[in-house]
DNA sequence: GTCTATAATTTGATAGAC
DNA sequence: GTCTATCAAATTATAGAC
């Protein structure tokens, strides 16, 4: 990986420090003192609070519709397989929450344009598993496993309990 | 209701807090005016913020306790009826998210005392879930479900939809 | 783009009077 | 138990030099 902006390492910190504290539980000298800069340096790329975490949101959307891909080329079940690693490598190889189920859960909490960005995450999400092939079992509505997932995380993590989230994930039987 | 004391007023006051903003979307003096005294006061009760949102969800825990029952008194298929309207009274009646759900996705912000008193929350329904006659369905597990329920309050919260969340916790088709 | 400096406010917390 | 007063530190944010 080649030189990263300062504007990338900034939204790198502060998605690490938001996916474990939410987005009252990091601070703009947190992120200046991550990257090795100053926070009013930090403010030159990124105003505000709010601009700076709807920047997040969308930046965290977009990684993931990318590595979703297009749900019509998929194999059938292959869409439900690619949204449960993607909550799961967020538990194994991240060790942190999903940031819009963090950030979902402080809605009240959080700028508009923030609160937004987090719905647009989420609308992603469901309009995936309606349109991939098989992504859900039948009886098994789209919201329920995106919100399996998003629990499931909270719970593994709560009990200290990576096995958790298989237990919680697992395709129901059919 | 007669007259509360001053401690349980203040809790009542950190608990909406806290459900909608999370540990860190709250301060003493906010507690305070919401109470009605000074900050100093709140920190008379509970000395430090730690202390205050332990108490929190051990409160909160135990209440929920007392609204389950017990597990072996219930008829079959009323344990899972409880868990679910207890989560569907946190949607639409308070509004607010799970103290626990909220508190267990900030887990690596919290004071351990505080951590370890949300480990216990969910311990205590994922027991009740294994105790109460036919809780879940067959082949949904006990996590699966309050996985799904905790999921459930974010997706339906995150997009402004409590219709969301009958149709993420309906019982899977057997 | 990054820095120094600083403003204005908020935060968790303490001391001591009543 | 609650108050006044206060503290040290942290917070978001801005002005202006380099």
């Amino acid at each position: 990986m080649p030189d990263q902006s300062a504007r990338d390492q900034i939204l790198d910190a502060a998605e690490k420090r938001a996916r474990m504290a939410g987005y009252h539980g990091f601070s703009f000298r947190d992120l200046a003192e991550d990257v090795g800069i100053k926070s009013s340096s930090v403010h030159y790329h990124f105003p505000t609070k709010g601009e700076l975490a709807e920047a997040l949101a969308r930046r965290y959307t977009l990684r993931v519709a990318e590595k979703l891909g297009d749900p019509d080329d998929l194999a059938p079940g292959a869409g439900r397989a690619r949204v449960v690693s993607l909550f799961r490598d967020a538990l194994l190889i991240d060790d942190r929450m999903c940031l819009c189920g963090l950030f979902g859960a402080e809605r009240d909490a959080l700028p508009p344009p923030v609160a937004a960005a987090v719905a647009d995450f989420f609308g992603l999400i469901l309009d995936y598993l309606e349109r991939a092939p098989a992504a859900v079992r039948r009886g098994e509505k789209p919201a329920a496993l995106l919100a399996r997932l998003e629990g499931a995380l909270i719970l593994a993590r709560a009990l200290n309990d990576p096995g958790l989230f298989d237990e919680a994930t697992a395709a129901p039987d059919s």
